[in-house]
DNA sequence: TCTGGGGTCCTTACTCTA
DNA sequence: TCTGTAGAGTAAGGACCC
């Protein structure tokens, strides 16, 4: 553990990271499976066409990596136990957990259903206690491990959690930068993905150090101006990025991988039909119109493409999103097999409030203009 | 031999309009 | 009236995250 004063002007930031959380529950559900490699994703067939959500930690030692097809998860590990993703049960436990660090402060930034951030500034006690404090209030809560990590902002503490995992508590001080986060592999770094990964390693930058030295100006040509000053301002430890405690959703979608690769039209239209009504479901449950529809296609090569409608009016109504579905679906060329049909709305409104528990009543007529 | 599903954000290209 | 252009909106794709 470490300790020490925060790197840079006031801010305190808290990032709390669940330990192979869909495992950790299912290993709390079912305590004979403690010890052996569990492999959590898909239907928990790894016969059937599926990535690996987590793995627990035996199951890592195996070579066993999240987003890794089950299919290649069992033949690592022949032996391993596979289960389906318990989505619910997931979101239960981590509702509880993000219920415990809105008590400790309330700007909380919820970021996945494992991980969050804290504003841990003036909250009037040394940071390793207070991050003491919540390790131990989660694991009575829920029996469950997690690792912390506090830093002056957001980049900071979530790579300080990621230093100590399992069960991991790190404070990142002055000077931890150049000796602690400069050593790591770029990849360690949020926003650098396989792609940009690769391309570092041609420009010969292997480390987040090696990052921290090129001239913004040239990563910016190579990465674009977004990514390329967030590559520089990132490994050198800059983040302004606030807490971001309101989460408005920005689009909403469903997508099915089909066991077998689809060639029949019907069926990909009457998947995509049920695929509509699901999300209209959603938008009408959370109270959204959308005025945006894209369709997407996997091919059975795994080309990827999309087709997108603007509507004339936002609609959550599937007589509206279904037609217009199609009609993007039409614009496809169809010479290749299917292996994933998608939908996604966006550019997402409110949908006015109806009144709730009201009994229908003649509507009034449409008051004419003056 | 394979590669899920739910999202966000960014870039580029194109079209329309003032 | 013609031409050039800036900006908004739209469309498509790519990369990334959990």
């Amino acid at each position: 553990m470490e300790s020490g004063t925060p790197v840079a002007r006031s801010r305190l930031i808290l990032h709390l990271d669940m330990d192979a959380f869909f495992a950790a529950i299912e290993l709390l559900r079912r305590p004979e499976l403690a010890g052996k490699p569990v492999v959590i994703g898909g239907h928990g067939d790894p016969r059937e066409r599926g990535v690996v959500s987590t793995a627990s930690y035996e199951a890592r030692d195996y070579g066993i990596l999240s987003g890794m097809p089950l299919r290649a998860a069992l033949r690592l590990c022949p032996r391993a136990v596979f289960l389906p993703v318990d989505f619910h049960e997931y979101l239960r436990v981590s509702a509880i957990v993000k219920g415990i660090l809105r008590r400790v402060s309330p700007v909380m930034e919820d970021a996945g259903i494992d991980e969050c951030y804290l504003d841990a500034g003036g909250l009037g006690l040394p940071p390793a206690e207070l991050a003491a404090r919540i390790k131990r209030s989660v694991r009575e809560a829920t029996g469950l491990s997690c690792s912390i990590g506090i830093g002056p902002n957001k980049l900071l503490a979530k790579l300080a959690s990621d230093l100590d995992k399992p069960d991991g508590l790190t404070v990142l001080g002055a000077g931890d930068l150049e000796r602690r986060i400069w050593p790591l592999p770029v990849r360690k770094l949020p926003g650098v993905g396989p792609k940009t990964e690769l391309r570092l390693h041609r420009m010969g930058v292997r480390t987040i150090g090696e990052l921290a030295v090129q001239p913004a100006q040239l990563l910016e040509v190579a990465f674009g101006r977004a990514h390329g000053r967030w590559l520089h301002e990132a490994a050198n430890g800059v983040d302004e990025r606030p807490l971001t405690t309101r989460w408005q959703p920005k689009s909403m979608g469903h997508e099915l991988t089909f066991q077998h690769d689809v060639a029949d039209p019907k069926l990909l239209a009457s998947t995509l039909a049920q695929l509509v009504r699901a999300v209209a479901a959603h938008l009408r449950r959370d109270g959204y119109r959308a005025r945006s529809v894209t369709v997407k296609l996997r091919y059975a090569d795994f080309e990827t493409h999309t087709r997108d409608k603007t509507l004339g009016v936002p609609s959550s109504d599937p007589q509206v999103l279904e037609p217009a579905a199609l009609e993007c679906l039409a614009r496809f060329a169809m010479d290749k097999e299917v292996r994933l049909v998608g939908v996604r709305v966006g550019a997402l409104q409110r949908a006015p409030r109806k009144r709730a528990l009201r009994k229908a009543r003649p509507r009034r007529p449409a008051r004419r203009r003056p």
